[in-house]
DNA sequence: ATCCATTTGTCCGTATGTATC
DNA sequence: AGATACATACGGACAAATGGA
């Protein structure tokens, strides 16, 4: 931040078409992006910034909000801000696994059943599972877990009464794959994924251990099994810090 | 908004472990789940919702930043607080091709040069372009639009000398493709592509007609020439708001 | 075309809570 | 226990854009 710091001084007058905040924000990250800091280096306090940027501290905070917002840095209450780390490749494509995703990648995989239960099958959940709306489906809720860190929350839909053993099953074997062959699912492939973006809810957040305010990747789908049949609707929601979606190759 | 009106006038106190702002944020964003608000609906004032909830208006405006973020609502100065619009479904596979897409869609493509320029490779790019650190490439800097709206803001990179010619093409033709075609690429596809979400720049912000602190998805990929040579390294950035990105079927 | 009330946007200052060191 | 540092919320002031009178 050095760099910034006497250039600055002057620069950050009020009313200049773009938002104080927001031009320190690019100020900081630009720093980052330098590579005049590296990951886990620690920024200085939000009061220094602010006196630095002759700003008042609010202002410097919601600069540093919005870079906290995707990763670029972490806040942690007591401690400081630091220079957040590298995201986590995850690929998407017909045929994803999550626990063979992770150990590829030299991390410890890890699934933590949060609820199954019953419920009326929703108009869009019908559709995808080519099923009538209203009809009795599986609601599974699951955590995803990375090296004991959570990385994806994901919200599944089975028709019934062909998956009514799916939640035993996943809670025996610990991996969705061998669950489903617990059903009868040979093999399976997923069918269509779409991927949007949006901040997290207050539950959502608690349970990926993210603080409030931070984005989350949103990927819904629709798993097949080897026959073509809709076994699985799927909603996964990742937290854009920690992961990067990988569409493609020969996956 | 009724809904939620009288219920919480006692629950919105401080203190209670999660936010009063993040509650409020899922409260309104739970009434326009439910249905209560149809798209473009207008939101009661910062003020009216202050006095409801029982809070100050800025943490109101605060859990309305955080459902303006990607788009669930919309805030114009002067005017007010309104429900926000769906997304456009967009294709991302092998082939992808911005203007058919957008006309299948039913939209009005259109593509806009911003900037051209000859820059040296950094290790990223070169890397995905198989050449070496610091050589010549054209750097393409390309705004699309879908029905005069803004939807991507794309960085190509391309190797020298082959693709010289291509900043004039593409001013000619209007279009990436048959620009590539007078480059003598007769097709290519995409190798491998990376989604990551973040927060716009304060430029990504005012080129792509968004508000500040609006999420975006950023699509990293690599295009091949039917050789299987790079021709194209992209970047390319969404409004979060406004697109959906689709990956898999037979695309 | 002008004025004016309304409404959102930005920034400051203060107070207090809470986790870390 | 105390100092430090981030988190949350309140209140005030003014700017800027909108929209109706």
């Amino acid at each position: 931040m050095t760099g910034a710091t006497e250039t600055t001084a002057e620069s950050f007058e009020r009313g200049g078409g773009i938002a104080v905040w927001r031009r320190i924000a690019d100020a900081i990250e630009a720093e980052i992006a330098a590579g005049n800091m590296a990951q886990g280096d620690k920024l200085p306090t939000e009061a220094t910034l602010a006196q630095r940027f002759g700003v008042n501290r609010h202002t410097v905070r919601r600069a540093l909000a919005a870079l906290a917002a995707d990763g670029a840095v972490e806040s942690t209450r007591g401690s400081g801000t630091f220079v957040g780390s590298a995201r986590i490749p995850y690929p998407i494509g017909p045929s994803t696994r999550f626990s063979a995703i992770m150990t590829a990648e030299g991390h410890v995989a890890g699934a933590e059943l949060i609820g199954a239960e019953t419920v009326a099958a929703s108009r869009v959940v019908a559709e995808a599972l080519e099923i009538e709306e209203g009809a009795p489906v599986l609601q599974v809720k699951l955590k995803r877990l990375s090296d004991g860190m959570p990385v994806s929350l994901g919200t599944s839909f089975l028709p019934l009464p062909r998956f009514a053993g799916f939640p035993e099953a996943l809670r025996a074997q610990g991996a969705v794959t061998p669950a489903l062959k617990a059903c009868g699912v040979q093999d399976y492939s997923r069918r269509e994924t779409r991927i949007s973006a949006r901040l997290a809810t207050g539950a959502e957040a608690a349970t990926l251990q993210l603080e409030a305010e931070r984005i989350v990747l949103m990927a819904t789908g629709l798993n097949v099994d080897d026959a073509g049949v809709p076994i699985q609707f799927t909603e996964a929601l990742f937290a854009a810090s920690r992961i990067e979606l990988v569409v493609g190759s020969g996956l």
